[in-house]
DNA sequence: TACGATAGTGCAGTATTATTGAACTATTGA
DNA sequence: TCAATAGTTCAATAATACTGCACTATCGTA
């Protein structure tokens, strides 16, 4: 089985943040993952873009989960990710909603 | 005489600047920029790490120029260099603010 | 139990990007 | 004119990112 690292909250930092978001395919991301009614996708789900390859897109989801913006779980065949807002908006407050109210 | 290219405003690119601002040393050189009374500094400057090599520290104010992020004027022997506050702000606003204000 | 479909991971090769030593340009002051 | 200063550019190496392919895990059906 597939075990997830995701780092304490007390582990992200700043500059990690700003990387993870520095590709307009992770800010997407995170941004379906926000607009999401159940708060929660798969990652095929979560993906703005249907011809990706499965392993650009499992990078993708490993380089937010490493930067502590998304938990990821799995829940039967798929996976589930959501975003750590409490705890990322506890650690920078405000930096997330400053950052993802911009369309590029 | 060394020209340099600085992207209109119109074409800074939130990924870009997050990128850009994805290095702890980029992030400490745009802090230094602003917190100067002049508003504007040397690259040798504004650096915080003495013992960086000139290559290392020209390519970190070349990233931070290509993103929009800071404007350089070459000023005798020395580049002068000042953050596009202003524009940056119109484009994404408050977005600097909310990134700058946190230690790391 | 077995089979096929679904969802995604991990490796390995290639492609892109970052770092830095060395040589160079431009300016200043003596 | 010469030396010192400040920084750029090039080229080589180091580190990351992207993606095809093979693999694992789960579910539903029979």
């Amino acid at each position: 089985m597939t075990r997830f690292v995701h780092p304490p909250a007390g582990d992200i930092t700043l500059a990690g943040v700003l990387g993870a978001l520095s590709d307009p395919m992770r800010l997407k991301i995170l941004k379906r993952l926000l607009e999401s009614r159940a708060g929660s996708l798969s990652c095929s789900g979560a993906t703005p873009c249907a011809e990706m390859p499965k392993s650009t897109l499992s990078h993708h989801f490993r380089v937010l989960r490493d930067a502590g913006l998304i938990r990821t779980t799995k829940q039967g065949v798929e996976n589930l990710n959501s975003v750590r807002w409490d705890e990322v908006n506890a650690r920078f407050p405000g930096l997330l909603k400053a950052i993802l109210k911009f369309q590029r």
